[in-house]
RNA sequence: UGGGAUGUAGCCAAGUGGUAAGGCAACAGACUUUGACUCUGUCAUCUCGCUGGUUCGAUCCCAGCCAUCCCAG
């Protein structure tokens, strides 16, 4: 009998993950990973649980626990904090230096849930791990493949385009062919009291929702500048610092309306690390938002090397739906995506994660540089 | 100082003698394992620069004052 472990986070999900493995013949043993400590972190600034008797790292444990013993699976606990702030945390801190807008979750999974938890997981002889990811995986011959959930609205497989094929070989995701309302029923079939109506947790994983620019002042000083109508050069504004805005945002930027103009909203389109300045344009069509085609680096495949000038479809942020793109290949691990036509808001640091039309997800990479007609966007 | 123009919520901006459109921003909620986008809702009632007057009733009519802008000088 095969023995996994799996990731108990106290949400409904790997829940019924675990009950589905366990149906399933498995030998289950549940294990609840914790990866951050607010005060050893120095995490105060926007903190809204701070101050609570009960952190809700506790509360997710306690509701993890209840589900363990109903369904009667042994419980674990681990933590992994250093490795979360090695090899997530300053990564992420990092990036947003730079002014880029990076996806800590993608590597959360790639370095903590997918390497340090999988070790865990061997060391205690355990031939798989498996969490409540929503995502599919198809073995044919000793080939493994990553598809889309068959939920499509919950599909996670983007959060997943860097874990190599060694880890998505060790992985079991037993949620790829049932529907979240399904889910929630089984819980409810089940009386797993503790979860069976929590609401998803969203927000950076371990970290949770949270007044993001706040948050970020933890640990980046806030550096006031200049936000610039890049159309006519104008100062429209003043911004925090650069690196608490992404391509594309509307929200937080406080621009009113100006005379004998028409107000459409205002949209950040670019960036001057060095300067400072925060660039924006008028309405979300503005031709500055734009691009038609990326560089993307660390490129991460599941199986066999995708050849040049192959069409195939592209996610640059989570949710948002595949763009038609074609691929080209600059080295092993950096490729170029031409655009169908051009897309908005394609971000460097963010992901880029190719599909086939069919849902089969072929890998990933980061969005590196961006450009528009033939020229570098300036990030 | 003379002539002209304007003064409506944080910012733009409609408006009528009969009791204040809309947009932007902001805030809240929904959506969401990144950050966003998006959607929904809230947002001038000792109020329409101030003070008087006309009127049954004025933000809209009249007078004076104040402020700002433009042209003269």
């Amino acid at each position: 009998m095969s023995k996994v472990m799996l990731g108990l986070s106290g949400g409904v999900d790997s829940a019924v993950a675990a009950y589905i493995l366990k149906k399933q013949g498995y030998d289950v043993v549940c294990c609840f990973m914790r990866n951050r400590d607010s005060f050893a972190n120095n995490d105060f600034l926007g903190n809204p649980t701070v101050d609570n008797d009960i952190c809700p790292q506790e509360k997710d444990y306690n509701d993890a626990k209840k589900v363990a013993e109903k369904l009667n699976l042994p419980f674990l606990r681990i933590d992994f904090i250093k490795e979360y702030w090695d090899n997530v945390f300053t990564y992420f801190l990092e990036e947003y230096k730079k002014g880029r807008t990076p996806n800590p979750d993608i590597f959360c999974n790639k370095y903590i849930k997918f390497d340090s938890f999988l070790k865990f997981a061997k060391e205690n002889n355990c031939d798989y791990i498996a969490m409540g990811h929503y995502a599919k995986r198809v073995d044919v011959g000793d080939k493994t493949y990553l598809y889309k959930a068959k939920d499509l609205s919950k599909d996670q497989t983007y959060f997943l385009s860097q874990i190599s094929t060694y880890q998505l070989k060790s992985c079991l995701f037993p949620l790829g062919d049932i529907l979240k309302s399904d889910v929630r029923k089984i819980a409810h079939e089940l009386n797993l009291e503790s979860v069976e109506d929590k609401k998803d947790s969203t927000g950076i994983c371990f970290i949770g929702e949270r007044n993001f620019k706040e948050f970020l002042k933890n640990y980046i000083p806030a550096t006031q500048g200049e936000i610039v109508d890049i159309q006519t050069n104008r100062i429209l504004g003043h911004h925090d610092g650069v690196m608490y805005y992404t391509l594309g945002q509307r929200k937080g930027l406080g621009i009113g309306g100006i005379k004998g103009e028409v107000a459409k909203g205002w949209f950040v389109c670019g960036k001057d690390v060095s300067k400072n300045i925060l660039y924006v344009a008028s309405g979300s069509e503005d031709e500055h938002l734009f691009s038609d085609y990326c560089l993307v680096t660390n490129l991460n495949l599941y199986n066999e090397k995708i050849p040049d000038n192959t069409h195939l479809f592209a996610k640059f942020r989570y949710r948002q739906q595949d763009l038609g793109v074609t691929l080209f290949n600059i080295d092993d691990t950096t490729i170029k995506l031409i655009f169908d036509k051009p897309y908005k808001s394609v971000t460097p640091g963010q992901a880029a994660v190719l599909y086939e039309d069919d849902g089969k997800c072929l890998g990933g990479g980061i969005i590196d540089k961006v450009f528009y007609k033939g020229k570098l966007k300036n990030f």
